[in-house]
DNA sequence: TTTTCTGCAAAGGTTTTGCACCAAT
DNA sequence: ATTGGTGCAAAACCTTTGCAGAAAA
């Protein structure tokens, strides 16, 4: 597992709790909010307290494991990062979320923005908000 | 003003704490996070408390006059529903931001991004951060 | 054995609610 | 005159920190 090598290169430990934060993630396909990795960890990890949940993500975060999203209900939501910069698109009714590559639009943008205003672009976030299938049926 | 006659079609009033935080989010060029918004808008409505800010923003939110953006210092950040549709460009060192148009390129990037997922996209949040040209000197 | 990690308790922030007074319509 | 809005205080949350014991390397 990618991550795992990640973890050990940075000089940190593969525990229990840790497993059981990414195995919640790999499974979700919308971000979470703590609280509710917290509930679904527990399953796995019956001990785990919502303290360990939060350092962990930083942690997975700080090592570009995760990634930190916008929730409109107010809470911060996490998923996992999908390798290259991806970006994530939220569904507003059901809140599932998949994740889009965009690097040559972007890139096109970055260029023209950098040419336009003399900074220099190191990093950027993006996020598209709409609607799934699934809910593009519902409506009707 | 726009934002008056939404506010009154919806059955409020126009009131001074209510002028106060909107004047700042129109001067604003970055998203404000409500300790932001209540110490700037107390320089137009002394009195003014951090309360009735959260109560303002959230209703403008409903609205759809402003729009909550994710910052990655953990707070919520609040700005304008701008009518053009601009985004920030925050220099990283001393935090001074522009804001550019990008219409076009965002445009193509969706298409795409719709004919690839399913998804219907309407809203997107988009923000570039890097160094302006003073902090580029600066940094030699 | 050594260092990092965990869980608890408590502290520090942020956001929301209840209530009496005030202001816009 | 009515109804909605404001500010204060306090409550309810969310997130981080300090610490002693447990676990990984």
């Amino acid at each position: 597992m990618e991550w795992e090598q990640r973890l050990a290169d940075s000089g940190r430990r593969i525990t229990a709790p840790r497993r059981a934060v990414i195995q919640v993630l790999m499974d979700a396909d919308a971000p979470l909010s703590p609280q509710e990795v917290l509930k679904l960890a527990q399953a796995v990890h019956r001990s785990l307290g919502l303290v360990t949940v939060y350092r962990t993500l930083n942690l997975l975060a700080e090592l570009d494991l995760v990634r930190r999203a916008h929730r409109e209900d107010g809470c911060h939501g996490y998923l996992l990062a999908s390798p290259g910069h991806r970006h994530a698109l939220i569904c507003q009714a059901c809140g599932r979320a998949v994740e889009f590559r965009g690097e040559d639009d972007i890139h096109t943008l970055v260029e023209r923005v950098e040419a336009g205003t003399g900074y220099r672009v190191n990093d950027h976030l993006l996020q598209l908000f709409g609607l799934c299938p699934d809910c593009q049926e519902t409506e009707r």
